[in-house]
This record gives C-alpha cells, structure tokens and sequence, in this order.
DNA sequence: ACTGTAATGTTATATTATATCATGAGGTTT
DNA sequence: AAACCTCATGATATAATATAACATTACAGT
C-alpha cells in the first residue's frame, strides 16, 4: 500500500518524510483509531522528537493528502485503506474491541449528497461513522 | 417544542432542571453549534454557576435524552428539531456561515444500516455530517 | 554563495473534557 | 418529625486534545 503512496507522492510533489512515514506505518499496524498523543508515545519510543506539533503537523498531512483518516467521534486517526483514490470514506467503529474498519460503501455518499441537495444544501464531504459492534466480536 | 420535550420528562420521570433548560433554550436560539464554553459564559451571563461541569452535565442529560446533538467534527451543540422521537440524524455544516440543520432525511441511516450490514457490522448508532454550503450562502 | 520554500525544533498556551469529593434539595420510609 | 435515599449541584483540580508563535535547519533553484 505503501507503494501507491509513493507514486503518489512523486506524482504530486509532496514527500512523505521520516516521521510522516512513521506515523503512518503505526497507523497501518493498528486496527483501532490512534490518538495524537499516543502516536506521540509511539514516535518517541521510535527515537523521534515528541512534542504535540510533531504529531500534528504529520498528521494534518497525512490528512490532507488522503493517507489518514480523522474519526471525529473518537478524536483519533486511521490509515485509509485506499489511499490516492478520492472517496468519501464510511466508517465502523465497534464498541466492543474499539476496531475501526474503512466500508467500500462509497454508494451511501452519493445517495446523501443527493438527498441533501434537494434541501438546496451542497455537500462538499461527508463525515460518516457507524457505531456497533464488528463480525468479529458479534460471534463471541 | 419546549411542549414536547415537558411531556416527554414527565412521561419518562425525568426533571428539565433550570440549568438544563437554559442550555436547552440558548441551543434553540442558535442556528451555529454551539461549544461548551460557549455555553457556560452565557450561562454565567445568565446568573448561573458557571464551572465546567454544570454544563457539562447538562448537556451530557439533554444528549442523552435526545433533546439536544453533539456535531462531532466541532465539538459542538445544536438543539434537535424533533425531540422526542427516535431518530438518526443527518446535519448539514455550512462551511461559509456555520449554520448547523438538521435534515429530515431519514431514509439514508436505513439504508446505511443496511449496506453495512452486508459487511457483518451491526449498526447501532450513526454519525452523519455533511460539510458544504447552505442554500442562504449558495444565494450570495 | 545567495535566496526562497518547506520542514522541523521548541516553548508556551488555548481548548475541550473529566475525576473527585462535598453539599444541598426532594421525596419515602419508619 | 427523623432517618434515609436518590438525584442534582457546587467546587476544585487535572486530564486530554490542539494550536500559536517564533527560531532553526535542509535543500533546491539561481
Ligand atoms: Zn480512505
Ligand atoms: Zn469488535
Ligand atoms: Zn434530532
Ligand atoms: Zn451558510
């Protein structure tokens, strides 16, 4: 996956530097959403600097370019699974192992972008969250 | 619709305190989320206590009962247009004049559930904004 | 070598949210 | 009425999340 990240980062003129490539690999080893403070930890145990803009700064670009997701409800942060590809992510969060996985249901944006704008409202990105409870922990 | 939401604390046994009802009354007169700092200088504006936790904990109440919504990606507070029923909302962030609606669209939840489910994941709640610009600001 | 831009280092502080323990106001039971 | 219970509020402290501001460095283009 990292590859696609790659060429798009050539391909944009944008580099993904040590530690934006740290935070984004710890992120890529997690299921569950990580916390800036705890991606913090994370990178000084990695031998980075830690203070709070390091974290941030990596993160508002890993952001921007389509890499990370923010979940809003969690305040925490998750590699995107189809990174490069524009799409207005859905996520669910399950309430019983915190696990936080990115849906292929790229239809339900669309469908929402539609419905709103018969209230003449434009819908320029959708933050979509599901809370419940994963395949994985409904079988125990 | 504060007559809704009396019948609903009596037929629940639930009490709208004064503090509570103020937070609910300043959310009702305000088309912007409003955040929790916000919402305790104008308590203290309006000779309440005005610690953190007072209104913290009134909203904590009226979120709970339903009577008032958290926008996730603003750590803010709007008061809900339907109190009272069962609901899953959809808000509608104006990015130019951060005006918060909630919209009537229902059907979208549904049919998120639904297409999540496909996945194994069993929705229980859902967040839903949508950033973009209201028909006021499209106008001008 | 000079210059412009992006990235990082560093310190301080702003903003959002909760933990904890004490006090009070109303009902219910005895 | 007194004792008791429950819910709500008062009050202090602190945790967790995020950004402002300014200094320094790296490095590409001239
Ligand atoms: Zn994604
Ligand atoms: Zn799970
Ligand atoms: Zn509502
Ligand atoms: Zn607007």
């Amino acid at each position: 996956m990292i590859k696609n990240i790659d060429k798009y980062c050539k391909d944009n003129n944008i580099k993904l530097t040590p530690v934006r490539l740290k935070v984004l690999e710890l992120l890529q080893n997690e299921k569950c959403g990580l916390g800036a403070y705890r991606i913090l930890d994370l990178l000084r145990d990695a031998g980075f600097n830690s203070q709070p803009p390091v974290a941030y700064r990596a993160l508002d670009f890993l952001v921007e370019h389509g890499f990370v997701h923010k979940i809003e409800s969690q305040n925490s942060f998750v590699a995107c699974t189809d990174p490069g590809a524009h799409h207005s992510p859905v996520f669910m969060i399950c309430k019983k192992c915190d696990s936080v996985s990115e849906a292929p249901a790229s239809a339900t944006a669309s469908d929402l972008s539609e419905a709103l704008m018969a209230t003449g409202f434009k819908v320029e990105q959708t933050i979509i969250e599901a809370e419940g409870v994963c395949s994985t922990c409904a079988d125990t």
